[in-house]
DNA sequence: TCTGGGGTCCTAGGACCC
DNA sequence: TCTGGGGTCCTAGGACCC
């Protein structure tokens, strides 16, 4: 673990950089991308570097952004353009070393120290830079660091298309003049504390103390202290992307809904879009998670284990239904969301049969262990390929 | 005309057990 | 009349990030 060398590559304004890529005529122009663009509730996702300096700081709603900007040019998000860019993204990212960890859909790590072959690191940089730009005609960001922490600080000095390198010995000189709220993992709340001990600045934070910070903060407290030290253990990991710990959906409603009648199709549709996913990535879900968000913003969840790990479009909608019905307490709901927690993988759920004395329901249990062994004995494309049924 | 949708991690407090 | 002290597990909520 002595001396690594990770760079953090972050692409700038992805959505904008990938609509501007795929349409010339949006190059150098303020745009927005908002979901809900029709409706009210709309509110920007990104905004290209034009529509930035106009004002339009994400997530702000559209009707705001388009007084701050009146020749904003707005478009829809098409997320599945975005995850095939992603997924080429990863690839060339994937061409420089085995240690990638990809961090979300438009950032990810690597763990370069072995893979620089004598070559500087700024120039193997600037041509992973060249080549993302070239390939996939969009900018990105790349920090260089001797761990995550500094890495990741470092892509955001500059962008579009920076390079910024941070050494444990540039933090005391760099990282601590700047508010506290810069540091990943602090945000308005966290700050507004700090405030309230006189620690404002980054370098506030490694003077106060450690045991003082834990004392007040918790764990958090303690990486706080270590991050504003420039120190940060953690190694890129490229499997963390790989499990899924919950998978859910929400939607905020067209008005509020004011009863169970108003409320039962969006419980069908959000049961149905997390039963594919449950299927699409080969898991059950061993509980349920509902989420009501009244109008006052006021925000609930409630939860229940589901009678055996499941992932059937009918079983997990007749117990978000019943969820509803309990945790409801009569006012206007504004937005719904309905999650799978407590994921179990197809192949290994198996073995935890006998912990669940569970007889009814069983047939789609069945159904998926034969589509499991189909997919064992075929590959992950033999129900499509027509094996089943 | 305020405020989307997808997540992860941590903690406080109650239930339960010995 | 009061009435220990741990430990673990679970749930809900909060904070944060992209």
């Amino acid at each position: 673990m002595s001396h690594r060398i990770i760079f953090h590559i972050d692409l700038n304004s992805f959505y904008a950089s990938v609509e501007a890529a795929d349409d010339p005529s949006l190059k150098g122009k303020p745009l927005a991308i908002a979901g809900n663009a029709k409706k009210r509730k709309g509110i920007v996702v990104t905004a290209s570097y034009e529509a930035k300096k106009m004002g339009v700081k994400p997530p702000v709603p559209l009707w705001e952004a388009k007084k701050a900007c009146p020749d904003l040019l707005v478009r829809e998000p098409r997320f599945p353009r975005y995850r095939e860019m992603s997924a080429k993204f990863f690839e060339v990212l994937r061409s420089k070393t085995g240690l990638v960890e990809p961090v979300s859909i438009d950032e990810g790590y690597l763990d370069m120290t072995k893979y620089l072959y004598g070559k500087h690191p700024v120039a193997v940089a600037q041509s992973i830079q060249q080549e993302v730009l070239d390939t996939l005609g969009l900018p990105c960001s790349i920090g260089i660091g001797p761990n995550k922490f500094l890495a990741k600080t470092a892509s955001d000095w500059k962008k579009p298309l920076g390079i910024k390198v941070l050494r444990k010995r540039d933090v005391q000189r760099l990282l601590w003049p700047l508010p506290c709220e810069e540091m990943h993992g602090i945000g308005a709340r966290t700050a507004e504390k700090l405030k309230q001990l006189s620690i404002e600045t980054i370098g506030d934070i490694a003077a106060y103390g450690e045991d003082k910070l834990k004392s007040t903060f918790g764990s958090s407290g303690g990486r706080m202290f270590e991050k504003a030290w420039g120190i940060d253990s953690r190694p890129v990991d490229p499997e963390s992307a790989e499990e899924f710990k919950s998978i859910g959906h929400s939607r905020t409603l067209p008005e509020d809904a004011v009863s169970l009648q108003d409320m039962a199709p969006v419980i069908h549709l959000l049961s149905n879009l997390v039963a594919q996913r449950l299927h699409k990535k080969y898991v059950y879900a061993s509980g349920l998670q509902l989420t009501i968000r009244y109008s006052t913003w006021e925000t609930i969840q409630r939860s229940i284990r589901l009678p055996y790990p499941l992932s059937d479009h009918q079983t997990i909608e007749s117990c978000a239904k019943e969820l509803l019905e309990t945790s409801w307490n009569g006012d206007r709901v504004r937005l719904l969301g309905l999650t799978g927690i407590d994921l179990i993988e197809k192949g290994s759920a198996v073995k935890q049969l006998d912990l669940f004395s569970y007889q009814k329901d069983k047939e789609e249990w069945d159904r998926d262990e034969h589509v499991r062994q189909l997919q064992e004995r075929f590959g992950p494309t033999a129900v499509r390929r027509g094996y089943y049924k």
